[in-house]
DNA sequence: GTAAAAATCAAACAGTCGTTTGATTTTTAC
DNA sequence: GTAAAAATCAAACGACTGTTTGATTTTTAC
């Protein structure tokens, strides 16, 4: 029977991947064992090194799944952006929706896998293992590279220095928001959700976008003594960011 | 000799306790093993359960030996500040620069030890191990109540659901700036940070501080349909917050 | 000085870890 | 149908895990 080519192949595969998802989400890459995975998928201990090598193989694999349709939708997305300015800089705002908004659509197309992943995303940027952030790293670099010239050219007056550590903050908000709503719960102690997949996250995502953009936007803070000059942009006196621009 | 009294006690004790913040901070708490951190202080394997009990244990330890003092000021300053307020609700920021603010001092007062510790705090929130949120949640709770009511005083109009979110938010902005800046370097590929010290987390604290607020008086989002009656405070109707009280 | 308590130590315990092997079964290709 | 390739399997490998033991040393208290 040629029908069933890839099916047993693919089963077994994908079944191992989304066992790793999901516990590399819950328990983190070292608090997960290749025995516990290869259980939760239903697949043989051996299974696992035999279709990707090794745990960290795995791990690898389970991140580029994704993040291959994540990096070409935030890629096209700017493009689209920056073709409809027709040369002149976007507005801030539309470089940080386009950026996060992404992050709905992915979880939009493939709604149990998808927000199981950007949810392990979110975690990952945390791991303390090195070659994981190294990994995401060199595999997103040339997304990064992009928005980080498009925030650039929208906030020409800021310095880059407070450019770059604002998108850390909003990255951090973003993924400690997306990641867990359990460390909410527990350290809160107030329920927060009420209603299900899709619908939840989307009201997630437009209450996580109006305070980036709140940040974003606020007025950059004044030290008690003179910046040293390496820390301004060429040639920038202190400044104030203006609200609401 | 009597005066050497608690002092061998404490060196052995102390320098476990210094290592384990440096390696669980450095690669988690499942990626350090119990010999990698005694060959690091330089003790006997057998001297971390004896003094500690069990890994577990001395993790708790870790966190509880700043936590308390964080606790201690975080409920003095809102002390002050109701205090001095007289009964009136508090303004916002005064709430957010209390809590946030304190981690400062915290630094500031036990310079080595006490930056590391706020590394630690800042990526244990993200932990996987269930334990040590757990850990953390518990021995917070008091001081997270005081804050939680004080916000939602200070915020009457805004629904009380919104605030837990901003909240979160604010949490995780924090606690991914103070906890890793390699991250940061990584993803972004900038060279961010200069200057060495108490000084270097004196900038960081201005800046977040300016983008948290920023976040926390943007005008709250707009979902397209309208929200179930549950998620409102009671009795509120739609509304935005207005920039800038 | 002496007995009790506290601390340190080398060694071992019972498991678990990620990975590999070699035989066996299933699927593919002609 | 048949040979090659791919996939699954039980079993084992050596290394590492957190923890415990019992002897030995150091510190405390009187």
């Amino acid at each position: 029977m040629s029908m069933a080519k890839s099916t047993t192949l693919k089963d077994s595969r994908d079944r191992i991947l989304d066992a790793a998802a999901r516990l590399f989400l819950a328990q983190g890459f070292e608090g997960t064992s290749m025995r516990q995975l290869a259980s939760e998928a239903g697949v043989n201990l051996a299974a696992t090194n035999y279709h990707f090598g090794s745990k960290e193989g795995l791990m690898q694999e389970v991140l580029r799944r994704h993040l291959d349709r994540l990096s070409e939708e935030r890629l096209r997305t700017l493009d689209a952006l920056e073709r409809a300015a027709g040369g002149k800089p976007l507005k801030p705002s539309q470089v940080v929706e386009a950026f996060f908004g992404s992050l709905l659509h992915l979880a939009d197309n493939d709604a149990e896998g998808g927000t199981t992943f950007l949810r392990l995303l979110g975690r990952t940027l945390t791991e303390p293992a090195g070659f994981i952030r190294a990994f995401l790293a060199e595999e997103h670099k040339d997304v990064i590279e992009r928005y980080r010239q498009a925030l650039f050219n929208a906030l020409p007056d800021v310095p880059r220095v407070e450019i770059v550590w604002r998108f850390n903050f909003m990255l951090g908000a973003a993924s400690y928001a997306i990641a867990g709503t359990d460390t909410l719960r527990l350290v809160t102690g107030w329920e927060v959700e009420e209603s299900d997949g899709g619908e939840r996250f989307e009201r997630l995502m437009a209450r996580l976008m109006a305070f980036l953009l709140g940040g974003l936007r606020a007025p950059l803070p004044e030290f008690p003594y003179p910046l040293p000059a390496k820390n301004r942009g060429p040639g920038q006196p202190e400044f104030d960011s203006r609200r609401g621009r």
